[in-house]
DNA sequence: ACTAACCTGGTC
DNA sequence: GACCAGGTTAGT
């Protein structure tokens, strides 16, 4: 479940379950977990209070009393799970919080792709454009952020440095609201292009943010073009058409993204 | 700039 | 059995 929208709910069910408890006791169930957080990392955590959930692209930092970071990152598959520490953790559970009050929370993922790592501070992360849903993203901050770039638009868009957030779900409905051929190479969109393209990301992104958890439950309901291959266009009734960029699905309508 | 790799599970 | 999956990074 792992683009903005959705890990920024992840954060917020998180820091109303966490904030101002303190970690007992820590558990890394998976050996690809145990890479990213190896016991000596591990060790420092159990007595730490968690004092805040922060959320950046699509990373999600814990802040801890002692100033460092829990830093989580979902990937393809993770979520987060809340019950209490005597119950059994849930199927693929990969790492598990015991928290003061008897509660527990897991990082749930069926491909352990997810990374848990401890971090001295929220310059670790690597380096993000500004925020999709950050105000002073416009076309001017976005042309800046593209120029060079002579990748396809969507490809673009994917990387986190050109805008924090993002993922192969909301750039495709994006690029449809802005009625974007996702194969136009990304420096060769006009001012007026990135104006629609900047309005697109707010209105997906504002949209997926303001139904938490609605594509999670696997329809693609409200979805303009993702997973729709062979589909009407709700706009212009054009087929909708899949192809591949980056060795991932690219789902656009070709009558009326130009 | 492209590919392979990290993992597991669901679907064809 | 092969292929696909919402992400990212290390390697060519």
């Amino acid at each position: 479940m792992p683009e903005l929208p959705e890990v920024e709910d992840a954060a917020k069910r998180l820091r109303a379950h966490a904030v101002g408890r303190t970690i007992v006791a820590t558990r890394a169930l998976h050996a690809a977990t145990r890479r990213t957080l190896p016991p000596r990392a591990a060790r420092r955590l159990p007595g730490r209070t968690i004092v805040a959930v922060e959320r950046r692209g699509k990373h999600q930092l814990l802040r801890l009393d002692d100033g460092a970071f829990l830093h989580i990152h979902f990937r393809m598959a993770g979520d987060w799970s809340f019950g209490r520490s005597a119950e059994d953790p849930p199927r693929h559970a990969r790492f598990v919080l015991d928290l003061s009050d008897g509660s527990r929370v897991a990082l749930v993922d069926s491909r352990a792709l997810s990374t848990v790592s401890v971090v001295a501070s929220a310059d670790a992360l690597p380096p993000l454009g500004l925020e999709a849903t950050d105000p002073a993203l416009d076309a001017a901050t976005l042309r800046a952020a593209l120029e060079k770039r002579r990748v396809a638009i969507k490809l673009a868009l994917l990387d986190q440095r050109v805008v924090a957030g993002l993922g192969n779900i909301y750039v495709a409905e994006a690029l449809w609201h802005a009625r974007i051929d996702p194969r136009r190479p990304a420096a060769s969109l006009s001012l007026e292009r990135l104006d629609r393209l900047v309005r697109g990301i707010r209105e997906t992104i504002e949209v997926a943010l303001a139904n938490p958890g609605r594509y999670s439950t696997g329809e693609a309901e409200g979805l303009h073009v993702y997973d729709r291959e062979g589909e009407r266009c709700d706009r212009c009734g054009g087929r909708i058409r899949r192809i591949v960029q980056g060795a991932r699905s690219t789902y656009f309508c070709a009558t009326c993204q130009r």
